[in-house]
DNA sequence: CATCTAGTCAAGAACTCGGTTGAATACTTG
DNA sequence: CAAGTATTCAACCGAGTTCTTGACTAGATG
């Protein structure tokens, strides 16, 4: 057997390795892995030009890990299957357990996270019968195709008007992206500092969707 | 928070994609999975000048997926962890599903393998008991790393050779590196065309190990 | 110590990547 | 159909990657 097919087997691996190869792209995947979106709106949220974006999701598209579909003059980007999530959660496991950036970088991005109370998702599932509120703090759009049944939406920008909907006494549990998402953290510092109880879920949203438990869609 | 912050987590991220954006050193990953090795092996293994190999394994040192140790002369590399495995695994099922190279470039390493018979290692777990026959067609080094318990080396090469040793009636269960790994699926083929009864374990000995299955070390 | 072996380091050539900019295309709306 | 919005394409340049070659270093051996 000829060695080059061999090498070209391991290139082709190597293709979705190399389409994590970059900041960007992985920061696309993270957002997809909330749900659909558009290419601006993707542009957005990882703060490149739509150019850019659009050619960084076109080496997704070719790793196989994104499809697209045309909405009206849209164009929608989705991760390819639960599979490609796995991998991601996978790849920042190695990363924070291995690479010793990710430390540094994640303190420096996410700030000091000793004093901040984290709950399991099993806890959460648990709790949610009981009295608990919870906040889905991301975008809109990303709540609105799919959350934690029973909990409400508040965006980032709009936590510091919503603290004081939190009836006296109720505890809050706020989750967002995932375990490396700031969104929830800010909000329980903020709810804290506004004399509120609250803690955070220690992983994100799709977590919660690939462990099977379950999800509501739409503005409920 | 500054946006730079974010970008620099992800950029720690993807340090970890870019360890695996090379063919090689994805081919090294796949080696060193098996277990511990010396630097001029592993280039004779994947095929490039030491000098070239040693680069690619800093690289894979500088993104926690391997450590060294010395010994006497020589520098031993071996994986960070069972998660690097795991990443290793969960990347090439992805690839397989979405990557529509990876069908073409496999056919065209391991040849049709429609004719090939396979059974899990659930099954082969069940069958170590009741008189199956089971090859290791890895180098013997790696067999002596750690091996399925009761299977003896045959190393690639010698595969042609030790044909005749298998007792008539005994059905052959063969194994090596994965399920992308070529050594199993050759001697299978060899034996089936000597007029034996042989398949083939669907996955590898890294597969059988993280699964919790009892493992031989040794030239036992 | 001189020599050998195994591995690493440094520099350079060919190539690929990641971003920018501006033009082209696809679909919608007036 | 004209105008507008969303996305893609093409060209370009600086920076990074991959492999080669030859020099260098750590430890083993005669």
């Amino acid at each position: 057997m000829a060695p080059e097919a061999k090498a070209a087997l391991f290139d082709q691996f190597a293709q979705v390795g190399k389409a994590f190869s970059n900041g960007r792209r992985a920061e696309l995947v993270d957002v997809l892995a909330q749900g659909e979106r558009a290419v601006e709106a993707l542009a957005g949220q990882i703060g490149q030009s739509v150019a850019n974006t659009s050619q960084h999701l076109q080496v997704l598209a070719r790793a196989g890990l994104v499809t697209s579909r045309r909405d009206g003059n849209r164009v929608l980007y989705r991760l390819a299957d639960e599979q490609v999530e796995a991998l991601w959660e996978t790849l920042r496991a190695v990363a924070a357990a291995n690479v010793s950036g990710v430390r540094q970088a994640a303190e420096e991005y996410l700030g000091d996270r000793d004093g901040l109370e984290q709950v399991s998702r099993d806890e959460l599932a648990r709790r949610l019968g009981a009295g608990v509120l919870v906040w889905d703090v991301r975008p809109a759009s990303e709540y609105e195709a799919g959350h934690v049944p029973g909990a409400i939406s508040v965006p980032p920008d709009e936590v510091q008007r919503r603290l004081d909907d939190v009836p006296d006494g109720v505890e809050v549990v706020a989750y967002c992206r995932g375990r490396f998402c700031v969104y929830a953290d800010d909000a329980v510092r903020a709810l804290v500092a506004a004399g509120r109880r609250a803690v955070r879920l220690d992983e994100g949203f799709p977590e919660w969707r690939r462990a099977g438990l379950p999800v509501a869609v739409g503005t409920g």
